[in-house]
DNA sequence: TTGACAAACGAACGTTCGTTCGTAAGCTGG
DNA sequence: CCAGCTTACGAACGAACGTTCGTTTGTCAA
């Protein structure tokens, strides 16, 4: 079964309403619903119906819900790069990218209906071997891997100081981003944000060096 | 509906088996199923076949299904009542009781096969209004009480710095603890733990005061 | 021995899930 | 004008969900 499903139809057509335009309209939506009711919890009558189609016409445009899921994550990341990602790159290298990088991340929680996507499909599905957990470990993969390239920048620049574990020291930035979204999903703490960007700062601050605060104040 | 729940049968007999303990039973395997699949996921079918007895012989020890919900985070509660809250509460006031919580805290997330229970269901129900996601607030606002108040009775005793801001530090502490998990059940990385100790040890060393390591060093 | 009661069961309920199918409508190249 | 393709639809499917019901079993008290 399911047959057929590895020739996307990408050729391209004009009509006036594009499958390419629906679908889009469909991920946007998905991405919220899924962000405050899980990956799992977004159904396809739900979402059907919040988009005032029928399932059977939004379940043409996956081949089936683990695509719908699949593409959803994709979708999420797809946000996160340009709301955190692009910013990030268009900062100068060294501590005031790294600062960047901190500010746009605790921003981009509001992206979401349901808070930040990835902290709760990451939840969700750490548990549950399958296709879906995996695009998901791939996309936090990526993104760790940037956050600690960041970092070595910063200390190859000499923005930080030599004897910082760039591993170490993002795994600490994440867990702070991740306290962040926690203290304000679930306990409705407006102060979540300023906390966790308090001690980002405080972290960072402690082993940056002073070239490296110079530049932070230029930027 | 649902009539006669309010008297939960209390009356002290002895038949071989006693409902109390079935439902101990249930709930332990319960815990363990929804720490890995959801409380949403942790459906009464196959709970039920998990445990080798039939759908209505399950349900009959609970209302419903949200009943259900309810329970099991109570039963969790204790679990962590009893992993973290009691060894730390049995540690000398001060910086020693809180070094014992934090590194019973993070042993804590054995107990459970699919990582720490609250920080699954905290993430599934920050987003859906009910009696479930308030009990979760509830047992998550008590320990993140009890953990300030930790902190304050070290800072009372002359083990930590006038100026350190409790509820910051016990954010930091919980965000650690957050990243922990996640570092270990998504990215199955063995580091995780050492991470997490390595940071929080770091962070509480730099606010001790001299009194506070010799009473720490002392226990 | 009998009556009462808790504990567990099998069977069925209505609902919702993901999925399949056949079929209109709308656009486009011949 | 007409085939051919894409897009969307309504109707229906089997499976699984939470839940209800009536019944059987086993144990204690009278």
């Amino acid at each position: 079964m399911r047959a057929g499903t590895n020739q996307p139809a990408a050729r391209a057509r004009k009509p006036s309403t594009t499958g390419q335009d629906t679908r889009r309209r469909i991920l946007e939506r998905a991405v919220h619903l899924a962000s405050s009711e899980g990956l799992e919890g977004l159904t396809i009558g739900r979402l059907s119906e919040a988009l005032g189609m029928s399932k059977a016409g939004l379940f043409g445009h996956f081949g089936s819900k683990e695509d719908l899921q699949l593409a959803t994550v994709d979708a999420a990341r797809s946000i996160f790069i340009e709301r955190v990602g692009a910013p990030t790159f268009a900062a100068a290298e060294g501590l005031p990218r790294l600062l960047t990088l901190c500010e746009h991340w605790l921003g981009y929680s509001d992206a979401f209906e349901g808070g930040c996507f990835f902290s709760a499909a990451s939840a969700e599905f750490d548990g549950r071997p399958g296709p879906v957990r995996d695009r998901i470990v791939g996309a936090m993969r990526e993104w760790l891997q940037a956050l600690e390239e960041t970092i070595k920048d910063a200390q190859r620049l000499g923005h930080l100081r030599q004897e910082v574990d760039p591993a170490q020291l993002a795994f600490e930035l994440h867990a702070l981003e991740l306290g962040c979204n926690w203290q304000r999903q679930l306990l409705r703490d407006e102060k979540a944000k300023g906390r966790a960007r308090t001690a980002m700062l405080a972290r960072i601050d402690a082993v940056a060096t002073a070239s490296g605060r110079r530049a932070a104040r230029a930027s």
